[in-house]
DNA sequence: GTCACGAGTGAACACCGTTTACCAGTCCAG
DNA sequence: CTGGACTGGTAAACGGTGTTCACTCGTGAC
C-alpha cells in the first residue's frame, strides 16, 4: 500500500532538500535571507518550482519553524534522557536552559512562535506542539515526585479557578498521552497557578534577552539567567 | 532666532505627515505594510521624496518607535498626574496598568517596540526613551520614599555587580534630569536588581497576554493581571 | 503506443528599497 | 534685479522579492 515509487522518493528528497537549504540560509544569514529565489538558486532550480512543494513562502517558513521546534524537542529529550529520572529539578533546569539557548540561537523563530500578535502567521502554540509537551511532561514528573511550594487552592484568586481547572484537564490529557498516569491529588489549582507564574518569569527573562530589552546593557547574560533560574527554582521549592 | 519660515513649517508638516501615515499603516496593517512606497502613495508623493526626511526605512522605523514611546509616556504621565505625589504605590500600579492597557490596545506598536529582534527596526531601548524615563522616575520616587524589600548587596550575584552599578549610574543621571535629586544610599545594588526582576515579570505577563501565549485560554485576563500585580507588589514590599 | 500527469521552466506582473539625474521653484547676495 | 545656491520633489532605473501562468518534457500506467 504505502510503497514508495521512485517518483515519490524523488519528491521526498526534493522536499527535504528545500527545507534543508532554507534552514541553512536561516542559520547562516538570518531570516531575511530565506527567500524562495535564494533557495532555488542554491538548489539549481527555479523559484516557481518550489510552489510544487509549498503553497507560499509563509507556508515554508511555518514548516521550517515546526522542524526546528521538533528538533529542539528531540534535543531536549536526549538531554533529559541523560538525567536520572528521579532528579526532577535537574530536568527542569535542563528544559529552561534549553529553551533559552534555543531562543537565542533562533530569535526569528522565537519571535514567530512566541512573540507574534495572534491571528496572523503564528501557529497556535497550544499544548500539542512537541515543545509544549516536553515542558508539561517535566512539570508532571516534578509534581509527581516532589512536594512543591504552592499556594493553597483558597489562596488562588477565585475568578481564575475555572481557567486553571480547565488547564488541569488539558494537562492531564497531555500527560496521559506521554504515558504518565498521575493521581489527581498532585494537581491542586495551586500547582497549575505556580506553573503559570513560572512560565511568566521564564518567558519574560528569555524574551527580554532575545529582544535586547533589558533596561541596561547586560555583559553577562548567562549569569543573569542562571541567577533568575536559581531564584525561581527556590521560590517554587525545587531546591533542597 | 527660531522663527519658522513658511518653508520650514511646510517641511515640518511633511515630516509629521510621513510619521502619521507610517503609524497608520503599522496599526491597521501590521509592520510588513510599513513601506516607503505605501507611505508615499498614501501621501500623494513618490517614494524617493521620503529620503529628504529619513535616511532609510530603517531610520524611519526607529523614529516611529520613538514616537510610540513618547505617546505611551504621555499617556502614563497624565495618569500619574492624577495621583497624589506621596502615594508612590499607587503610581507604580498606575504605570503597570497603563503599560498593560496600552499594550493590549496597541499590539502592533507593542510588538515593534518591545518584541522585535534587534538590528531591524527596533531602536536600542535605552534609558533615554520617554517610556523608560517614566518607569525610572516612578521607581526613583518609590525608592526615595519607601523602604522596599530587596536583597542585600552581597546576596546579588557578584558577576552582575558591574552591570548593575552601571545601570545605577545611568539611572541617577536620568533621575537628575527629571529634577529628582536622591541620596545615593537609596540605590543599593539590590534596588536595581529588584527593578530588573520587577520588569521581567511585568513584561512577561503583558507580552504573554498580548501574544496569547499563556498555556491555556484565560477567560479573565484582567483578574490574572491584577493577581500578578498584587503578588509582585507584595513581593517587593510595596504594600502595607 | 498513447495518454495523463506532474515536476520544472521562462516570462511576466506587481511589488519593494535605493540611487541617480534632473527640474522647478524659493531665497539671498551682489 | 539677477544669477547662483539650495531644496523639495519627480521620473527612471537597478536589482531584488513573491507569485501566477502557460508551457514543456519525461515518466508511469493502461
Amino acid at each position: 500500500m504505502t510503497e514508495t515509487t521512485r517518483r515519490d522518493r524523488s519528491r521526498d528528497d526534493t522536499q527535504q532538500e528545500i527545507r534543508r537549504v532554507a534552514r541553512e540560509l536561516l542559520v547562516n544569514q538570518g531570516r531575511e535571507a530565506v527567500t524562495l529565489r535564494a533557495i532555488a538558486r542554491e538548489m539549481g532550480i527555479t523559484a516557481p518550482a518550489i510552489y510544487r512543494y509549498h503553497a507560499s513562502l509563509e507556508d515554508l517558513l511555518q514548516q521550517l519553524c515546526l522542524d526546528i521546534c521538533t528538533d529542539l524537542a528531540a534535543e531536549l529529550a536526549t538531554d533529559l534522557a541523560a538525567i536520572p529520572e528521579q532528579d526532577t529539578p535537574a530536568q527542569v533546569f535542563a528544559v529552561c536552559r534549553g529553551f533559552r539557548a534555543w531562543a537565542l540561537r533562533h530569535p526569528q523563530e522565537f519571535s514567530l512562535v512566541f512573540a507574534s500578535p495572534p491571528g496572523r502567521g503564528a501557529p497556535t502554540h497550544d499544548l500539542n506542539d512537541p515543545f509544549g509537551r516536553i515542558f508539561l511532561t517535566v512539570a508532571g514528573r516534578v509534581l509527581a515526585t516532589r512536594q512543591l511550594a504552592m499556594p493553597a487552592d483558597h489562596e488562588v484568586p477565585a475568578e481564575l479557578h475555572d481557567d486553571l481547572a480547565q488547564f488541569r484537564v488539558a494537562l492531564f490529557a497531555t500527560l496521559a498521552e506521554t504515558g504518565l498516569d498521575l493521581p489527581e491529588h498532585v494537581f491542586p489549582l495551586g500547582a497549575t497557578y505556580t506553573m503559570l507564574r513560572f512560565w511568566v518569569r521564564l518567558y519574560g527573562q528569555v524574551a527580554l534577552e532575545v529582544f535586547g530589552r533589558f533596561p541596561f546593557a547586560v555583559s553577562a547574560p548567562d549569569l543573569l539567567f542562571e541567577s533568575m533560574l536559581a531564584e525561581l527554582a527556590e521560590e517554587v521549592g525545587l531546591t533542597g
